[in-house]
DNA sequence: CATGGGATTGACT
DNA sequence: GTCAATCCCATGC
């Protein structure tokens, strides 16, 4: 991505790294969900504070905050808005492009839907771990990349995000309308 | 120092 | 639909 371009309004990052790839070394694949979490909601993470936890979140954008989720997953964020600003864009699901035998191998499974269509899934696809947490997404390991030509034009959806008990009315979740690949439909509230 | 709660997933009823 | 697994860390005594 053009430099600057973390450095913006996280909901304008959020619905602009829909079509844009996401690489980790030879596996890549298309950002179709995405969500945005910002220091003044409560649900997220930099909303207590600086703290150790939370110290990715609120320095410079461009960077991966990767953090455990229940215990077992890990979760990747691309951190956005200028230094002293807790807000970071959660990547949710891919459509996987390259490297598909190597997810299947990490993650288990064969079918193609199943491989990037959850935060926890894709990063265990791309065998993207908590020590990638802080590292820049320009130089890598971690790179996004702009659209595709294909991409270019993708229609966006836009909904509630999911899993989270406060601040759950905020229309923050961004999809690619119509994907196949996404961690759940748009519209479909709660349920798991 | 002890405790509780997740930005989830997969197995089972 | 229901539920356990599992661990980092914020919070409170």
């Amino acid at each position: 991505m053009k430099p600057g371009f973390y450095d913006r309004p996280v909901l304008e990052v959020a619905r602009d790294l829909i079509g844009c790839m996401v690489t980790h070394q030879d596996c890549a694949g298309v950002i179709v969900e995405t969500e945005a979490y910002h220091d003044s909601e409560p649900a997220c993470h930099a909303f207590v504070g600086l703290t150790p936890r939370t110290e990715t979140l609120f320095g410079p954008p461009g960077r991966a905050y990767v953090y455990r989720s229940y215990g077992i997953h890990a979760l990747l964020n691309a951190v956005c808005e200028p230094p002293g600003v807790g807000a970071a864009v959660l990547i949710r699901a891919l459509e996987p492009i390259e490297g598909l035998d190597h997810m299947r191998a990490r993650r288990g499974v064969e079918a193609v839907r199943q491989l990037c269509s959850g935060p926890g899934k894709l990063t265990q696809a791309l065998g993207i771990e908590l020590h990638h947490n802080g590292s820049d997404l320009l130089s890598g390991p971690v790179v996004f990349s702009p659209r595709p030509r294909a991409w270019r034009d993708v229609e966006i959806s836009i909904d509630t995000r999911i899993g989270i008990t406060r601040a759950a009315e905020l229309p923050w979740r961004f999809c690619a309308a119509g994907s196949r690949f996404l961690s759940r439909p748009v519209g479909a509230a709660s349920a798991v």
